[in-house]
Formats: structure tokens, C-alpha cells, sequence
DNA sequence: GGACACCCTGAAGTAGGTATAGAGTCAAGA
DNA sequence: TCTTGACTCTATACCTACTTCAGGGTGTCC
């Protein structure tokens, strides 16, 4: 029962520089090393790993997730900053689909402004994104969550 | 008309540095200097500032941004292009907003496995993160589009 | 001439990895 | 025994779109 950190790799679906990566964020304990310096995982690895996959395969902050892992290492203790955490992430992921919503909606009608191919001087698009925001939401100023790319 | 570099950002709404970024990313030409070594700023910078920051404000990439200054440098030309740039930029945030909901829902489940507090080794969404994934959508696996942070 | 707001350059930091270089380990086949 | 190939190791750089910081210079007001 003792992986080599490909396997561990392999069996959780994320790559080897990953988990090496999880180890050095503190994420992971330090793995033991086999005689050759390789490094060797167990059965406590492959869940905590399996935890950590499945927080961020639901957009947790590394920090987040951290916060879960100490958590869950204080079993006795009352789990409602667990839930308090849940639900601000929930608000979050509401408040960024929001925004995309709405970006979606300008990008539309950025989009019906050139319907047809023209010369470029006559894209009603490119004449568009010329002009002042009058028309546009600044939902991405300066403290919206960044980046759908 | 000419502007130092303060005035412009307030002009623009946005930041001094991202200024000083995007000349040196090649979005912004040069700035005139005066005799003490400030930049200097025209009609022109100011315009295409402005055309930046519009398509900041529509989360495009700065790759894309510098496609479409670069249709916008040759008026006489076709814009079909430029229509088609935007469709995959639409195409490609109407996929993160699927995304981001199907997220949402999984989180939603998740936080109903523990509706009041209890002990933490009890609550069930500690519980749940710590198993397999088989009740979870792979949406964010290895090629999803990452962060709505 | 001193205080203060503004400007300069260059480098480092952010999140969550990914990619690369250069080297070592290990098992199987010729 | 030698070699090939798959795997591993460390350390470092790269990605996006900026932001922050250190250590200075400039310009104006009182």
C-alpha cells in the first residue's frame, strides 16, 4: 500500500507536479521517501489528497481548503465555521455568475451592432468599443472577481 | 491637451501602473517625455486607452485586445474577424457561466448534508468532500476554464 | 528651503498551477 | 554488462493582468 507519487497521481487525477506542489503549500505532509529518495505515499495521503481534489473541483481557494483541512484534523470542535465558509463561497459563486450574466448580455448586443461583414471603419463593433462606458456596467471595475479565462 | 500620466489614469478610471503596464506590454505607444523625463499623453493615447479599458470591462484578454487594435489600425479592411473574435469570446463566457452553475447546484447540495451545527466530525459536508467524486461533475477537471476568484 | 504631491525605473508578488532543465533511480531486454 | 526507457528528484521560470514596493527624482506652494 505504498505509492510512488505517479500512482498516487494516477489514482486521483491530477498530475505529479501537483501534488508535489500541494506538498510544498503545506497542503500534504511530507511524504516518506524510499531508499532511492522517492517519495512514498499512504492510505492518509490518498484521502486528504482526495479531499483537497474535490474542494478545488468545487472552485475552493487553496486557502479555503486549507481552513477545511484544519478542521477536519479538530473533530470534536462544532462545525459551524464550516458551514459559515460553504456559504460564503456559495454567495460567491452567485455573485460571479451574476456579473458573467450580464457581461453575456453586452457582449450580445455589442455583437448585433455589426451584423454583417463591413470594412473595419464601418464595424459598428470596433466603433463601439471606442466610445466611453456610458452604456456599459462596470461590474469588472475594480473589485469584481477577475478573469472567466 | 497634453496630459501627465496622473491626469490620464483619472480620466480613464483606471490605475497609473496599468498604464505604465500596457505601454510596456505594447497596447499604448510610447508617451511623449517632458524635460523632467514625465510622460506625455494626447487625444490619441487617450482614445485608445479608452478602447482598452472598454474591452477590460468585457473581460477580454489582452491577446484579444491587441488583435483588435490591430483591425483597428487598418480601417480599410474586412471585419469579419473582428465578429468572429467576439462570437468565441461570447461562445467562451456563455460556457463559464454553465460551468459556474452546475457549480453552484453541487455546492448547494453540499451544504444541505449539514442544515445546524454539530460536531465536526458529524457534519456532513466535511464528510462528503472526503469521499470519491462519483456524485460529482468533473466541470473544472483539467481543462476548465479556472478561477472565479 | 522644506513639505508634499506627483513622477520615474526596476523588481517582486499575487493564485494555482504548468513547463523545463539537468540529473538520479530502477527494471527489463540484448 | 550495457543500454534503453519510464519514472523520479530538485530548482527555476513561466502563465495572466495587474499591484505593490523600494529607492529615488521633479515640481510647486508657503
Amino acid at each position: 500500500m505504498e505509492l510512488k507519487i505517479g500512482e498516487l497521481a494516477k489514482r486521483s487525477g491530477c498530475q505529479v507536479e501537483t501534488i508535489r506542489f500541494y506538498e510544498k503549500e503545506g497542503l500534504l505532509p511530507p511524504a516518506a521517501r524510499s531508499e532511492g529518495n522517492y517519495r512514498l505515499y499512504g492510505e492518509l495521503h490518498s484521502e486528504r489528497l482526495q479531499f483537497i481534489r474535490h474542494c478545488r473541483s468545487l472552485d475552493m481557494t487553496l486557502d479555503e481548503i486549507r481552513q477545511l483541512l484544519q478542521f477536519r484534523d479538530a473533530p470534536e470542535e462544532n462545525c459551524a465555521a464550516v458551514n459559515s465558509l460553504l456559504d460564503k463561497h456559495i454567495e460567491h459563486v452567485e455573485h460571479r455568475i451574476k456579473e458573467l450574466q450580464s457581461l453575456a448580455e453586452q457582449l450580445s448586443a455589442l455583437r448585433n451592432l455589426c451584423p454583417t461583414s463591413q470594412t473595419i471603419k464601418d464595424c459598428g463593433i470596433l466603433q463601439n468599443l471606442g466610445t466611453a462606458e456610458e452604456n456599459v456596467v462596470r461590474n469588472l471595475g475594480s473589485h469584481g472577481s477577475s478573469g472567466c479565462h
